[in-house]
DNA sequence: CTGGGGAAGGGGCCC
DNA sequence: AGGGCCCCTTCCCCA
């Protein structure tokens, strides 16, 4: 007499034990399995909706929610935290209260956690993430990125080849438009899932207050070939693979909730301190308007382009140092001997859109020059070099930046600034 | 291979 | 809330 094994593996049947006396045969498949948990779900879900054996009561937004613990500890970290933390053993129920989401969204999450659907849409997509973050759910948190994803209409050819085939989440847009989402998830294919995206959750498992109190280091980044950053999350379905402009920060940022603050630290007097956390990564600011800006390192979004040499940027001042430093030649510095110079003992030499400054000694040993500031122009071909008049040269726009009544002229430098419309083709590198 | 410098990118915070 | 400045970190290039 043989046992099969849930691996599949045969095994002699043996003596019964005193563990378990009664031979059993264990035979199982998969839909049998599936089958299991998925009754199993649905009479919890059940007794939920009866108020049944429920020992957990979650108030949220004015809204009670009763749930039994026994479900939030296994799908929340959140909760395992919360509830190994209470008494295990006592009658009472659990209780737990939040502000930092709605009870709309905290309905739908609950609704996931007892039917395996999460109902998302792009109205409720962000804050379903933030809540989940908050509840340290990570497969939520997968779900509602590769929904985010979706939404951007990336380019997930390699990325679903890469990270996302093993992934069995099943997506589908209503014939109503309505743009809704479910994911229907097993057990299986939610490990699956969180195997796929478990660098990018590694720090998301850490929870709000771990974010909050270990601000992650000034300056880390990420960078791609194509694009120099990619903050710290990593997420394997990488945002920045959108294509630039198919969703800007700015609509990004206005389908944040009206809270997406988190409690974090709190001050001598025992307020709390709000921060704002990033739907796509760990990080969290003190102001909405920083949190903006840096969903721009997540959106690819780049509405800054130097109209010298078409590079784009993030900000309006990484655009207008870098004009000024490269196109420029702002710096008082003489490139070849490193010392300060002054706009009199010093010229620029122009190297395709490029300009620096060279002092009188270094033009002369380059050879670059007369001393006179004539061009001799036959050392190094390519080379231009600039004479005292290069200021107004600049002035003159001899970067292809032309005046424009849809531009807006900076003031304070020769830099054109033109915010522009973020479109897919990828600016020439210099 | 390594170290230094330049350029770029991101965060904090002040105005 | 946006602009701007400062600072820090990372990456790339070059000697």
């Amino acid at each position: 007499m043989e046992m099969v094994c849930e691996n599949g593996a045969r095994r002699p049947y043996r003596t019964p034990s005193e563990a378990d006396r009664q031979p059993v045969h264990r035979w199982t498949s998969a839909d049998m399995s599936a089958n299991h948990h998925s009754c199993l779900l649905k009479q919890l879900d059940q007794q939920r909706r009866q108020e049944l054996f429920c020992d957990c009561i979650v108030l949220v937004g004015g809204r009670l929610f009763r749930a039994h613990r026994n479900v939030l500890f296994g799908s929340s970290g959140y909760f395992r935290m919360l509830l190994s933390q209470g008494a295990q053993d006592s009658l009472e129920p659990a209780r737990a209260s939040f502000d930092a989401f709605s009870s709309d969204t905290f309905a739908t999450i609950l609704d996931f956690v007892y039917s395996g659907h999460l109902a998302l849409g792009s109205s409720n997509v962000i804050e379903v993430m933030s809540a989940a973050s908050y509840l340290q759910m990570d497969n939520v948190i997968a779900y509602c990125k590769a929904f985010i994803e979706s939404s951007l209409e990336i380019s997930t050819k390699e990325a679903t080849e890469d990270a996302l085939r093993p992934q069995s989440v099943l997506w589908e847009h209503q014939d109503d438009g309505k743009d809704e989402y479910e994911a229907e998830v097993t057990n299986e294919q939610s490990s699956q899932c969180q195997q796929v995206l478990e660098t990018g959750l590694k720090e998301e498992q850490v929870g709000q207050y771990e974010a909050v109190s270990e601000p992650r280091r000034k300056g880390t980044r990420k960078r791609s070939a194509t694009h120099r950053y990619t903050p710290d999350d990593s997420s394997p379905i990488d945002l920045q693979r959108a294509t630039a402009g198919t969703q800007k920060a700015d609509e990004l940022y206005a389908t944040l909730p009206t809270i997406v603050g988190v409690v974090g630290v709190f001050n001598k007097d025992s307020t709390p301190t709000v921060r704002f956390k990033c739907p796509f990564c760990t990080h969290t600011v003190k102001r909405k308007a920083d949190l903006k800006r840096h969903l721009r390192c997540h959106t690819g979004e780049r509405p800054y382009p130097c109209q010298a040499c078409s590079k784009r940027f993030t900000r309006l001042e990484h655009l207008r140092s870098h004009f000024e430093t490269i196109h420029q030649a702002r710096k008082l510095v003489c490139r070849k001997c490193k010392r300060h110079v002054t706009e009199q003992n010093s010229r620029v030499v122009c190297e395709g859109s490029r300009r620096y400054r060279l002092c009188e000694a270094c033009l002369q040993e380059s050879g670059l020059v007369a001393h006179d500031g004539t061009d001799t122009g036959t050392e190094e071909p390519g080379l231009l070099l600039g004479v005292e008049e290069e200021l107004e040269g600049n002035r003159n726009s001899s970067w292809g930046m032309e005046d424009d009544d849809d531009l807006a002229e900076d003031s304070g430098t020769d830099l054109i600034i033109q915010e522009v419309e973020d479109s897919d083709e990828e600016p020439s590198a210099n």
